[in-house]
DNA sequence: TCGTCCTACTTGTTATAACGTGTTGAGTGC
DNA sequence: GCACTCAACACGTTATAACAAGTAGGACGA
């Protein structure tokens, strides 16, 4: 291995394994040469080809499987989240069936729902004490069958305590903004704030997605004029998902 | 060290260090036991140690300075890049200037913009043919003087060529809305596709961050109608940023 | 006093070696 | 023809060893 400016070996393969990659001469789903080839092409020891390979994992460009190898990831994520149609056009029962169904993907889920008491976080997105009690659901999304989503949600039990739409699912009506027109409470508008960072063990696990990738966690409250009426945590992979946000501008008034 | 079901003590460790991170034992900015310390206290040799450390600063739980040591990674980010707001309220000259001094920081940034062709990529978002020319801008801005925000921006030269706005810089007017407004062309709408991945090499160093943090990019598109006008690649550390969407939901008419 | 140098300590890089675990396909026996 | 076995091969884990390179603080000389 030729030592350009000292720069360490496994940087330089890394180097000259992700050009292939962007340029095309390795395609997604490509298996990479094993590493005892790439010890044998390169001349250096194992180590320095795992470093290599770290390297390009770290960034999201290769996935190794034990006992197969390591393949060029599909770089592009295949499924989009859209928010702002959502919202906009046709409040729709869920956002995830509907953007599910829009491209079409049959969309199932679980979830668990009980009643609890709010922790001081979400107390205070909800903008009540903490320890007021809430219902709390948690959802995991399948998307073709495979896991795609989580999100657990909590809303006030001092809104929906001995109405109709007290539990959000198997009730008469679903989703959020039905739920709550049936109760006489009428959503405004939606804050999502979108984070990204690696996912915990937790969150690999139940995505099955390796550790360690990008994530996109949002924080979702819904308002009725000011008042939050419900709350939301969300994780998506974003491996497999992009959020598309489609926002107005209105017309200049000067 | 004791070895439960086999899992690899690598990740013991792992999980060891994360759940004093998680629970306070060890705060934001303390330093990690040295490698030669862990390597005795767990009784392993120092490559299991390093990949303990490793996984905690995939996880961003942890930076690791070489000379100086490992540690632990302050959690939450400061800034928000508030979106909703900046379109539907008051579309300013630059949404990153609205937004740093919405948070009460010194917004700053830098620029070089220059003729090019369109690739097939942005061709694409921009409705034109790859090949067709447009101007390129590329920003990278500051909040308090610390690299904050990059951004590389195209719009078609069919859409600005010969009028007063051609250049993103340096006009009479700034801001891509003010823009188009002054050459007829008023911006309906703007489209933010959001991915999560790991910085680049390029972006780690321009951005100042750690190779391998987790990143936020943002393909933004400006639409008059249907017409696209500008599209961008945005990318910012989700370290020290979230994305804050508020989106409104129209009253029901069933 | 101040700057330089040196040393101790830290993580970074690399080599060699061995064994574990998961995958795959060829070969074998029924 | 089919199922099972097994060997070859892939990555995963760990040990030992050595030197490189960056940092910080103390010793020392001007």
């Amino acid at each position: 291995m030729a030592d350009f400016r000292g720069r360490p070996a496994y940087l330089q393969i890394a180097d000259d394994i992700r050009s292939q990659i962007l340029d095309g001469t390795l395609q997604a789903e490509d298996r990479l040469p094993s590493e005892a080839d790439l010890m044998a092409d390169y001349g250096v020891s194992r180590i320095v080809v795992r470093n290599a390979v770290e390297v390009l994992r770290s960034e999201g460009l290769v996935v190794k499987q034990q006992g197969r190898g390591s393949f060029v990831r599909a770089q592009r994520p295949q499924r989009t989240r859209v928010v702002g149609d959502l919202y906009s056009e046709r409040p729709e029962a869920s956002p995830f069936a509907a953007s599910a169904r829009a491209s079409g993907q049959v969309p199932e889920w679980e979830y668990q729902t009980r009643r609890t008491t709010a922790s001081k976080t979400i107390a205070d997105r909800l903008g009540i004490q903490a320890g007021d009690p809430v219902m709390r659901t948690s959802y995991r999304f399948f998307a073709d069958g495979e896991p795609a989503m989580l999100s657990t949600s909590f809303e006030p039990l001092a809104i929906t305590e001995g109405t109709p739409v007290e539990q959000p699912e198997g009730g008469p009506v679903t989703g959020v903004v039905p739920r709550m027109d049936a109760i006489g409470i009428h959503i405004t508008h939606v804050v999502e704030d979108v984070t990204g960072r690696s996912a915990r063990p937790y969150e690999a696990e139940t995505l099955k997605v390796p550790v360690g990738v990008p994530i996109l966690a949002i924080e979702r409250t819904y308002f009725a004029k000011s008042r939050p009426v419900e709350t939301a945590d969300i994780v998506v992979s974003s491996d497999r998902y992009v959020l598309s946000y489609r926002l107005p501008v209105p017309p200049r008034n000067d």
